[in-house]
DNA sequence: CAGCCTAAAGGCAGTCACTGCCACAAAGAT
DNA sequence: ATCTTTGTGGCAGTGACTGCCTTTAGGCTG
């Protein structure tokens, strides 16, 4: 496993960027789903078994980001000393700001057909909750309750997604990152609490016993 | 559609769960990826289509559960009044009460399998994050803000899976219950609070700009 | 610079989840 | 009993994904 220099690393970026770009291409044209792997192939000149190689799974095509990799050890960093909204904060403000004005496009046009894209909306959440249990890991291990550590990872994740999602459905006009301080925002103040609609009954038990037909188990 | 009663819809839960507990015993005995759908499918004396359109998918054979559908409707009436995090402890508290003693051991060997199989654990998640869009379409046509609704749900369907997941790796030795009421805890005091580890800072920004290096976009 | 070695790319054949289509059977209405 | 409707079974296909083996090409050594 090589890393960033060598010129074998640099040509397998460079390969691997000139796949997304067409897959793009083809998918915003013809739509994902009516475009199968071997016409990416094709089109980009590569053996289908090498995309498969590079990206695991088609989604994976849209979902792919050459900086995904190298964000987790500065999030891992922060988690020593900050709680995991302000590290995630950070760590994204800083990509954000870094970013070229090429690399934000780019962004947001895959940002667009994974939502328009419900195959790929739901690969995108899987690889969030895989980087989720990562950070679990990094939590749990420094502190005390493991069930503490895992809902609050699993719902800053859920909510960040629950942001981009909204973002997304209301055309995507403002920058992504606004969104996602709201957002974070929101989780620390807790998810019962709106900002308007305020309530006092913070635990009161019954309601209908006439429900009682209405069972759910877990999902 | 039917719905409950009619010796159609008898006929099929019926083979539901006989198709369902074979497949249980199969996953069981084998491994879930070992076994395929064909063999579920002539173990229950059932052919193959009709599984698919019973369950859809392969994972749904694990998933699947009788009563989700009908717990749609309680959630939705609570939310009338009650913020999420109320609505959905109220409507679980009922479920696991109604439970008989051969459901919740069902439900027991159901959660085995998913948090032993990542295929069956990243459907679950969809299937979850299927029912959140669901509750964000309820909540923000009654409310304010959209993507509060929208952050507030996913955060909530997130921490409990977290806590589902967290139950299942710690040997699920206590009711799964428990350990979602302290999600739900969790969830309501907010994500940035631990309840050890307390600090006061909410809101510095700094850090390295060495770490300027370690982007990150989205996902 | 030649030649070796290791790792990556291409090609092939196969598996399996999942789908559309059509023929058939059984439930429910007349 | 007959007609209609709705669900079931079988068939043939598609396409994502994998293991295996051959070939090519980077990268290092003398």
């Amino acid at each position: 496993m090589y890393e960033g220099s060598g010129l074998r690393a640099r040509k397998k970026r460079d390969a691997m960027h000139r796949i997304q770009d067409t897959a793009l291409d083809l998918f915003e044209e013809r739509g994902y789903d009516a475009v199968t792997i071997e016409e990416v192939a094709n089109a980009a000149a590569f053996a289908p078994r090498t995309l498969y190689r590079y990206f695991g799974t088609k989604e994976m095509l849209v979902i792919w980001d050459e900086h995904d990799e190298s964000a987790m050890e500065p999030i891992r960093r922060r988690l020593v000393s900050l709680d995991p909204i302000d590290a995630i904060r950070q760590v994204l403000h800083a990509s954000f700001e870094a970013m070229t004005e090429r690399e934000l496009a780019q962004l947001e046009r895959r940002l667009k057909l994974i939502y328009a894209n419900p195959a790929i909306e739901a690969a995108l959440t899987l690889h969030a909750d895989a980087l989720a249990r990562h950070l679990v890991g990094v939590i749990s291990s420094s502190q005390d309750d493991d069930l503490e550590a895992h809902v609050q990872v699993n719902a800053l994740v859920g909510g960040i997604l629950g942001a981009m999602r909204h973002w997304s459905l209301s055309g995507a006009s403002t920058p992504v990152m606004v969104s996602i301080d709201r957002a974070l925002a929101v989780l620390e103040r807790g998810v019962g609490r709106s900002s308007a609609h305020l309530r006092a009954n913070t635990g009161n038990p019954p309601a209908s016993t006439s429900a009682g037909k209405g069972k759910d188990h877990v999902r």
